[in-house]
RNA sequence: GCGGGUAUGGUGGAAUUGGCAGACACGUUGGAUUUAGGAUCCAAUGGGAAACCGUGCAGGUUCAAGUCCUGUUACCCGCACCA
């Protein structure tokens, strides 16, 4: 009997891929391609975690599919190591980052290399490579010199425990996304990419790539466009006053104006001695400034304000002179920071009217606007607006930018909630911005053939006091000559954000040793797009959206040939583990003593709510440290191997979504793989499918490809499971039949069947053999069983020939001793008979 | 509040166009083998004694509904005063 020793098979198979370079992309460009593609990591301490091999072994099956249908196909793998807890490591150990980047990279790959995951180890890249951030510094410097990165004074988000500036996408509920701890706002010079000037691209070219649907929504709802006007009100003091609105139809309904605390008209009408209560209104703006993010969120239903008493706004289009108000529910950021208020037709206003006692004017009529704000813009009609009466809102829209068009009060204006990139991080672990300052010509980019800019080798990487960067300590490497006057200058000490080595890793892939490039134009043409893009659905807003911009521009100055970087995109759910804490992942004993010591089950469960907070109450939750519940691949290798491994996290469900860990489970993939393997001591001699599973076969070969092709690789796995059964029952496998068993299962089990492809001498390498084919018209048998339903429940079954008629499937039907039975003495009404199918007879 | 998603046995999950609900697997129970445990093999396994009843809940369309329509609840994810 063949010993499934998994151990060596493994470690045999992973030597001569590796020496062998088995899954090298090939230099043939001849052939048709496929660029799969997965999130490189981040080389974290803790090593791989169960939910790397989730994204990388689905795209792996892809990978090796298309290698045996004929493809040339690129995967490869690299390392995103810039990073904050890489440098907080380093601080605490006294290690530089650049040692405990390489131990934890030869850590990952070993762990990688170690699942069998056919990655192209010769492409390789690595974010923290001098020859790699040359090209990220190269792309900055473009970015620069077409006007994208600019330098600003600005409020940012700061986080207290990083010591460093956020970008909006990083700040969770107000605090930071990485450590928790709360983030304020302080104002502080940063650099900027102009990600908003490709905001428009970012949604329009959506409609032309095959991401998922959920990735497109998100991506779309972040970038938040909205069409609408800007319109120019007139402050009795005589300034211009605009504001931003959607709803231009409800013109005459404004009864007031709100500006943001931080409206830079405030303090002039204070200083000039306009406004009559300017202590109250200065109080509120320093209460605004105050609060944090989170409080202005929590803070969110219960509107605030005070009206500016001495200075008052004009509508254009009746002449009404309405209040002004400053209120921190309107945003500084967003449109021109004020508003015109329509109670009647908005909620905020009619919440804010309510309060302040100000007047409601229905404008669409529709609803109930002293009750509450009437905002559907399908069914209303105008009214009390002048020219506009009797129109939809639709029309009185159009109306209404013509008005403002020809009188000059304003006109048709688009608005974004996507902010631009802050991209200034004040750390040392990441790539130098290649610029430098001097008093004289001020920031100078620096010469490209000066790249890389190589970050200096230092020792103390805590942050500055007043959250400046490590670098800036570090006189001989900061201070330097002006590449434009030859004066002194001194070099820009903030780095780039994690995110920018990740905004073109994939093009690197394509051409990763070329040192004139950023990639070559041969290999860009032929490798490019990106076939197949999988990963996390927490960087759709982030890494995702930023590749997307950073892509378009490397089009618009012709780096790259196409416009969107990656063809398709989809997502993979999140491995969750069991909660330790839950009450009903407990062992039955266990349960037993708290109820005792509790009384009742309800009581046991409000004492571990008690006990360890909200998280008690959800059996299943993200693996973590301080639950203990962490999973480690290399435990799952070693006690099962690396192809049980594969095939579980394969198995385990539905692709995209959420699955809990399930150590039990693992065993029926070891045994399914066990059973596979086995079948070597039954085989007997044939060069064709025997006919009892000729049909079997070419229907598995149909399902595994497509399931493979549409993430479905768990019913993949079935069918094999189920083939598998039956094979069994039967006792014997011909060599046909198990030749193309082993090549079905090889890319969920790839180590197994190149051992037992090679013991039974089929010749060459698994890998190599092509993908066997099927014939449609052999997936079903020539006799099909039919269900026979009387009235709909089920009666009985009938055995017919493939595609009888009607006639013949009836009489058989009522030959059916059951059927029969279920007739007798009642008239029949209806037959329908649907082919191949089911048949079912309604009596009365 | 807005946007997206999910709901099927004890558990993870399957079910082309509406066409046998519960594939496949875990677990459980019984049996075989074993000194014992583990492993393995065989059998049973949605509920119910049965008629029947069963896909979050309430209706509807249909010969036929997990699937379509109307209403509703719970949970998850994203955004959150974006004018």
């Amino acid at each position: 009997m063949a010993v499934y020793d998994y151990r060596n098979i493994e470690k045999k198979w992973q030597k001569i891929w590796d020496d062998e370079k088995t899954f090298a992309a090939k230099d043939d460009h001849t052939m048709p391609k496929f660029y799969g593609l997965v999130e490189f990591p981040y080389p974290s301490g803790a090593g791989l975690h169960v939910g790397h091999p989730r994204s990388y072994t689905a795209l792996d099956t892809v990978a090796r599919k298309k290698r045996m249908e004929g493809y040339n196909v690129l995967y490869p793998m690299g390392w995103d190591a810039f990073g904050l807890p890489t440098e907080n490591f380093a601080m605490q150990n006294h290690i530089h980052p650049e040692v405990v980047t390489k131990k934890n990279v030869d850590r990952f790959r070993d762990q990688l290399k170690s699942l069998g995951l056919s990655f192209d180890w010769d492409r390789e890249v690595n974010t923290t490579d001098p020859s790699y951030y040359k090209w990220t510094q190269w792309i900055f410097l473009q970015l620069y010199k077409h006007g994208l990165a600019y330098k600003k004074e600005m409020n940012v988000n700061y986080c207290t425990g990083c010591k460093v500036v956020l970008a909006n996408e990083e700040v969770v509920n107000g605090v930071c996304e990485r450590c928790g701890s709360p983030v304020v706002q302080r104002t502080k010079s940063q650099w900027m990419l102009r990600i908003t000037a490709y905001a428009d691209r970012l949604i329009d070219d959506l409609d032309g790539v095959d991401y998922i649907e959920r990735v497109k929504t998100q991506q779309k709802n972040w970038i938040g466009r909205s069409y609408g006007a800007e319109v120019d009100f007139t402050a009795t003091t005589g300034e211009k006053i605009t504001v931003f609105t959607t709803r231009c139809d409800t013109l005459f309904g404004a009864t007031y104006m709100v500006l943001s605390p931080e409206h830079s008209y405030i303090n002039n009408w204070i200083e000039s001695g306009v406004i009559r209560n300017a202590d109250e209104v200065r109080a509120y703006q320093e209460e605004a400034a105050r609060k944090s993010d989170f409080e202005r969120t929590e803070l969110a239903k219960d509107k605030t304000g005070v009206r500016l008493d001495g200075v008052e706004a004009v509508n254009p289009v009746n002449g009404n002179r309405i209040p002004i108000f400053i209120s921190d529910y309107v945003l500084a950021s967003y449109g021109t920071g004020a508003i015109m208020a329509v109670p009647a037709h908005d909620t905020r206003d009619w919440e804010f009217a309510k309060k302040f006692g100000l007047p409601i004017i229905e404008v669409v009529k529709g609803g109930n606007v002293q009750e509450e704000a009437f905002t559907d813009c399908e069914t209303g009609v105008l009214v009390n607006s002048g020219f506009m009466d009797g129109m939809s809102v639709e029309d009185a829209k159009n109306a209404m930018y013509e008005w403002l068009e020809k009188n000059g009060k304003g006109s048709k204006k688009t608005n974004f909630k996507l902010r631009d990139w802050v991209f200034s991080r004040q750390r040392y672990w990441g790539e130098p911005i290649p610029m430098v300052y001097c008093e004289k010509c001020g920031w100078q980019p620096i010469p490209e053939d000066q790249l890389p800019l190589l970050l200096p080798e230092i020792t103390d990487f805590e942050p500055g006091e007043d959250g400046e960067s490590p670098l800036a300590r570090h006189t001989d490497w900061v201070n330097t000559t002006c590449p434009c006057c030859g004066g002194p200058a001194k070099r820009e000490t903030d780095t780039m954000p994690q995110w920018a080595g990740s905004s073109w890793y994939f093009l690197r892939y394509m051409d990763p040793h070329n040192d004139k490039d950023l990639v070559g134009k041969e290999a860009i043409d032929y490798w490019g797009p990106v076939d197949w893009y999988n990963g996390g659905m927490e960087h759709t807003t982030l890494h995702l959206l930023y590749s997307r911009f950073w892509h378009k521009f490397l089009y618009d100055i012709g780096v790259v040939p196409y416009k969107e970087p990656y063809a398709k995109r989809t997502s993979h759910g999140m491995i969750l583990g069991l909660n330790p804490h839950s009450f009903v992942n407990m062992t039955k004993d266990e349960q037993q003593e708290l109820i005792k010591e509790f009384g009742s089950e309800e009581a046991a469960k409000k004492a571990l709510v008690e006990k360890y907070g909200e998280m008690a109450d959800h059996p299943i939750v993200k693996m973590s440290k301080s639950l203990g519940n962490v999973v480690n691949p290399d435990d799952i290798v070693r006690d099962y191997g690396a192809d049980t491994l594969r095939l579980y996290e394969m198995f385990i469900g539905d692709f995209e979504q959420a699955a809990p860990w399930s150590t039990s489970s693992i065993k029926g993939c070891r045994r399914f793989i066990e059973k596979v393997w086995q079948l070597q001591d039954v085989l007997t001699d044939g060069d064709a499918y025997s006919p009892e599973f000729e049909s079997a076969f070419h229907r598995t070969i149909k399902k595994v490809g497509s399931d493979i092709e549409n993430l479905k690789a768990n019913t993949a796995i079935a069918a094999l499971m189920s083939l598998v059964n039956d094979i069994g029952k039967k006792g014997s496998i011909n060599r046909a039949e198990y030749r193309t068993l082993l090549i079905l299962c090889n890319p969920f089990v790839p180590h197994m069947t190149e051992e037992a492809f090679e013991r039974c001498g089929f010749g060459g390498q698994i890998s190599q053999q092509k993908w066997p084919e099927y014939d449609e018209a052999k997936c079903i048998d020539s006799v099909v069983e039919m269900p026979v339903q009387i009235n709909g429940k089920l009666r009985g079954r009938i055995n017919v020939p493939l595609d009888s008629d009607n006639d013949t499937v009836l009489n058989a039907a009522k030959a059916d001793e059951k059927v029969a039975q279920a007739i007798d003495g009642k008239t029949v009404v209806k037959e329908i008979v649907i082919k191949n199918k089911l048949v079912n007879i309604v009596v009365k």
